[in-house]
DNA sequence: ATATGTTTCAAACACTTGTTTACATTGACC
DNA sequence: GGTCAATGTAAACAAGTGTTTGAAACATAT
């Protein structure tokens, strides 16, 4: 049937039913008979249900972080001040690449995201700040070039607005784009998705603050 | 110990649990533990578990509905524009009264929600859709009402964008809270992380459109 | 060919899941 | 009192869970 490794097989069936169904609700046995694999195979070649999740979003992540340093790399050298919209294109031009890695990869990668950071405890949430955070202080420290003038906690709260939209936006995406289809008899692509993100984003981050201090 | 009823008591467990944990994690007997009623009694009252998460949510939607038309109708008799904020805040306002059904309400809602529309092949999300979708249609309405300059298409994504940065920044609310607070020794009360978010999302549907149409 | 390390496989393991059963207990009404 | 329906309880059920086992198959090198 298929060339790959059967490690292979098992990760891509696995990313697939998580993002689709959720860590919980997915059993190894439907992870295993999708990848035509037998079931001992994933603790053979992972070692538990829990090294396999913590795998697939390695095999993301470590693409994702390694496009993200080099792509924000010229803005970090250059030091005259960005803009927000060039900042937001950067950080989001990486997570549209998951696409080229593999069919539907960014929304994939972003249902995921979503999903760890709803489960259990957060210890997933924990395993990912740990071990990815760098990207994200990187991400908000070019925010905050872009605008000194915002106050250091009205970044945090608006860096986490973005990331909101963003996980709603192109990880529910599918759900989404189905409907908008629907009602609109038109095809969204997710570059466009992206496109109508980036001036809602920078529009919001811009704001003007009329939250009033204590 | 306590006079509720075996039902409020289940409920009252339910659904801290569900949104600490998630649905499927959460067992039958870790909630009739916490809930100090006999495990058969949740298949007594309310017939399967299934029926249980639609309970829980019912009892949050009725409250949240039934504010929400109340609210809305002074601007929907009212012929005049309304402005965006106005549109917002009178979505918001109803959302934070949960927190006077119950402790964290608000929280413990979105939380939910946010589980509801990830969870499986999307069941749970249409149960909520098909029963409490007028709510969001009319937020639409309003929404249009407020700026017809602004076409169907992009209301619809910018209204998704609003809700997922809503999502994520009122039911995440509590780690974010807790990471805010230890990064700048303060507490933040839910109501002024909306108070942050409706100038943010304002500015965001706001947005000059730079989309090219193609 | 023999030996060695790796990978696959069917079967079983111990455990948890939601649900059902059959039997109390309760409390109201005639 | 006794009747009857509603509610509570302990125990069992069948099905599904992640994981482990021990033997088979495979590959590779000596």
């Amino acid at each position: 049937m298929s060339q790959e490794s059967t490690r292979d097989r098992i990760i891509a069936a696995a990313e697939f039913l998580f993002a689709d169904r959720g860590f919980a609700e997915t059993s190894l046995r439907l992870i295993t008979s999708r990848a035509n694999v037998n079931l001992a195979s994933v603790n053979y070649h992972f070692g538990s249900k829990k090294s396999l999740i913590q795998a697939v979003f390695d095999r993301f992540m470590a693409q994702l972080t390694a496009e993200l340093v080099r792509e924000m790399e010229p803005l970090r050298k250059n030091s005259s001040i960005p803009h927000v919209e060039q900042v937001l294109a950067t950080f989001l031009r990486p997570l549209q690449a998951l696409d080229r890695l593999e069919p539907q990869g960014a929304a994939i990668f972003m249902r995921l995201l979503g999903r760890a950071y709803a489960e259990e405890q957060g210890h997933l949430r924990r395993f990912i700040l740990s071990k990815y955070g760098n990207a994200l202080d990187e991400f908000r420290d070019l925010l905050r070039r872009a605008h000194p003038d915002i106050p250091a906690q009205e970044v945090f709260w608006r860096l986490h607005f973005m990331l909101g939209a963003l996980v709603f936006a192109i990880g529910g995406g599918n759900a989404l784009r189905d409907i908008a289809a629907a009602d609109f008899q038109e095809n969204i692509e997710l570059h466009e998705v992206v496109a109508r993100l980036i001036p809602f984003l920078a529009a919001g981050f811009k704001a003007p603050i009329t939250y009033p201090r204590s």
